[in-house]
DNA sequence: TGACTCAATGTCCGATTTGACATATTCTTT
DNA sequence: AAAGAATATGTCAAATCGGACATTGAGTCA
């Protein structure tokens, strides 16, 4: 959640804990979703690393700068399939993504 | 490719090699394959390791078996998003999910 | 301040995905 | 070999995704 978006509620009298909490989110359903907001942080580490805009990358990716930055923040209407395929576009290897995923390794039982 | 089909396009005169020189795959295209490939796999041995039929298992994930049948075959109308979430569901781990990549991990460049 | 670049967000609509159903094929058991 | 279970394959409507465009905001430089 963005900070004003944050500060917003709170001051609206919410309670703003984890989102995996606010947002009712089974275990399944945040074991996914961090997989996905890690795929999201290395596109952009690999975007970073290249010294691309999005825009730049859009180009790299045929795709545009809007759908990037939605890529980048794991936008629900970005799926774990398009950021695997825009990782490797960008030269991402195999490794790179496996280690991205193995960040967020931990038990879920 | 399935058997039937691999013996129809020899009778034919074709010659069939690699998945990925047969389909014209690029580089990128032929990693996220293998990816896709190996968590189908997964899946797979997951609902083995859990004797479960795919009916079953359908049932687990709120799907149908058919739909079970094309996402351990990897199925073209099957998204890395429904494998991992359908791992998730049966109850595989982080580790596993990783681990099954990590089982497709190799240089790309 | 104004012009400019980069990034974020909302919306549209064509394309893809997915649960469901029907049907076919393969496997097992007798 | 026949019957039944398990698995595979084709199709479709509804839901979701994705490229494109417009707009906004934030940061930079002259």
């Amino acid at each position: 959640m963005e900070k004003t978006k944050r500060a917003k509620l709170e001051a609206a009298g919410w309670a703003v804990s984890t989102p995996k909490e606010f947002l009712n989110l089974s275990e399944e359903d945040a074991a996914f979703l961090e997989v996905k907001v890690a795929l999201a942080a290395a596109l952009r580490g690999l975007r970073m690393e290249r010294a691309l805009s999005q825009v730049e990358a859009a180009q790299r990716l045929h795709s545009s700068q809007s759908r990037v930055a939605k890529m980048e923040a794991a936008d629900r209407s970005v799926s774990v399939d398009l950021l695997l395929r825009s990782l490797l576009r960008l030269g991402g290897t195999r490794e790179r993504m496996v280690a991205a995923l193995a960040s967020v390794v931990s038990p879920v039982e």
